[in-house]
DNA sequence: AATACCTACAACCGCCTTTCG
DNA sequence: TCGAAAGGCGGTTGTAGGTAT
């Protein structure tokens, strides 16, 4: 019935670290004969090794076509695009990154590019903005807004307010990436001294045709507000918060040009299309990727935040650019 | 200087899929 | 067609080196 294990778990085989010796003999036998059976070959090439560990030295360290040394920023771009697409499917990653093994990229994820997605406030896994961030903010907003200056907080308050202004700050980065991606100068943000009140929208005119005001044309501080007070969900399910760029090209702001210079944005040029464009939508990482015929603006809401959920955004050609944020 | 803690990465484990007799 | 063997994959662990206390 079930399988017998790989290597016969009372026999001795050495396991942990390789040595060069072992090395050496593994590579001097492949190079003669090739690797045929990997269950025979340890005992053929004279190692006291699981034909197991063998093929995995192999495949991952002592195959000659391996690439060594860190990664670059073009292959890091395209592993977190191709997470994005394929999720954990490692072999299939490495097969896209000449040289590259899958175990090599994963643990490069693992220690890297996930934390510093999580650092850019994206969820690693879905590859969109973070929601535990918004979920938890109003109560961190509550929290920080208790009491008065700072200097009469206790330290846990402090150390709360401290996590909601990071919060916000990473939700402002998610914020001025979609509108650096959609062309918008942020370089001219500085002159703004700091006082998002006085920014002129985020969208022309196109984008602020409703009753209520549409969330990307407020300034990201009263946007934040509006977030933390619990916003409607007719807000947040506006198409012109993230409505493919067209309707960002304000005059007033103007296009392209460096980034400001105090916040980690970055210029960027847009991505080569690795995949075809409706790989990117709703980007829900289920293996019908969205394909039950709901769009992504008929998912029902079902955030803890008050009506406010990420998913009823049109965000098409938006969050699913965010492997390109990277380039920083 | 000693110890604790953190980080990166090599290697292992167990399950699933494919191949083959 | 079936079952066992072998290969492959993704998750997890172990360990060495670096850093902080």
């Amino acid at each position: 019935m079930g399988r017998s294990p790989c290597c016969e778990q009372d026999a001795d085989v050495k396991k942990g670290p390789w040595t060069p010796e072992e090395d050496k003999l593994l590579v001097e036998y492949i190079g003669k004969n090739g690797h045929g059976s990997w269950r025979r070959l340890p005992k053929l090439a004279g190692l006291n090794r699981c034909g197991k560990s063998c093929r995995l030295r192999w495949t991952n360290y002592l195959r000659p076509d391996i690439k060594r040394g860190g990664f670059s920023d073009d292959e890091e771009r395209l592993i977190i695009h191709l997470h994005a697409t394929l999720g954990n499917k490692w072999s299939s990653i490495a097969t896209k990154l000449k040289g590259r093994t899958d175990n090599e990229i994963k643990n490069y994820w693992n220690t890297h590019l996930r934390k510093k997605l999580l650092s850019q406030g994206i969820d690693p896994v879905t590859h969109r903005p973070r929601t535990d961030l918004l979920a938890g903010l109003p109560n961190l907003l509550a929290a920080a807004n208790l009491g008065g200056a700072a200097h009469q907080l206790p330290l846990d308050l402090n150390a709360i307010k401290l996590q909601a202004d990071a919060a916000k700050f990473q939700i402002l980065q998610g914020l001025l990436r979609q509108q650096q991606l959609a062309g918008v100068d942020l370089s001219r943000l500085g002159q703004y001294n700091g006082n998002y009140d006085n920014l002129p929208p985020l969208t022309n005119d196109s984008c602020t045709q409703q009753t209520q005001p549409a969330m990307s044309s407020m300034s990201p501080d009263s946007l934040l507000n509006r977030i933390s007070s619990g916003i409607s969900g007719d807000m947040l399910g506006s198409p012109e918060l993230c409505h493919g760029g067209d309707g960002l090209s304000s005059p007033e702001l103007g296009q392209g040009g460096p980034s400001a210079s105090n916040m980690t944005t970055s210029p960027m040029a847009p991505p080569p299309p690795m995949v075809a464009a409706d790989d990117h939508q709703c980007n829900t990482n289920t293996p019908s990727g969205g394909g039950d015929g709901m769009s992504c603006e008929q998912t029902p809401a079902s955030s803890t935040f008050d009506g406010l959920n990420l998913d009823d955004i049109d965000m098409e050609g938006c969050w699913a650019m965010t492997d390109i944020l990277l380039a920083e």
